[in-house]
DNA sequence: GCCAACGTTGGC
DNA sequence: GCCAACGTTGGC
């Protein structure tokens, strides 16, 4: 899961030890949330704009999917008025802090690590802000970040 | 700050 | 339903 420094880091997460991912306004990285994260899954934290841009740490769900408080909130940044406690259109999950790692991994070290070349934030144009990764690249990306 | 990639919007 | 215009993302 990524997210710009300025927003949010695995630092913030650490002191709040729990907090609600809220304003994913994209379909797809949406689909992720409602329909494929478990409690207890684990999360590959990613700084993005950061510099330089990598996994800071790991997290992992403290709540499956819910409809994005904020979407019903009139007034709020990411507030849809299309989006209705009836029919939620956007959803959230909740990230608990596991880990930071001592050293960031750059994603020029993701990209050049054996057994990553397949994931998806290591893919061209790849945007996503929210990206599936295999049990097998978490644990490679664990032991990168532990040194 | 640039700009390529990509998603979304909206006129037709 | 096409597609040009536009906005956003995010590495560099």
């Amino acid at each position: 899961m990524k997210c710009e420094p300025s927003a949010y880091t695995i630092e913030d997460l650490q002191r709040d030890g729990k907090t609600g991912w809220e304003g994913v306004r994209n379909y797809q990285a949406r689909n992720f949330m409602r329909d494929d994260m478990q409690v207890g899954d684990g999360v590959l934290f990613y700084a993005s704009n950061a510099d330089p841009s990598g996994v800071t740490g790991l997290a992992t769900i403290a709540r499956a999917g819910y409809p994005d408080p904020f979407a019903a909130r009139k007034g709020h940044t990411y507030y849809d008025p299309k989006h209705t406690n009836e029919r939620p259109i956007w959803f959230s999950v909740e990230l608990a802090f596991v880990e930071r790692f001592a050293n960031v991994i750059p994603l020029a070290v993701l990209k050049e690590t054996r057994g990553l070349d397949k994931m998806m934030v290591n893919q061209p144009g790849s945007r996503l802000s929210v990206q599936p990764v295999t049990k097998r690249e978490y644990e490679i990306a664990c032991r990168r970040g532990r040194g």
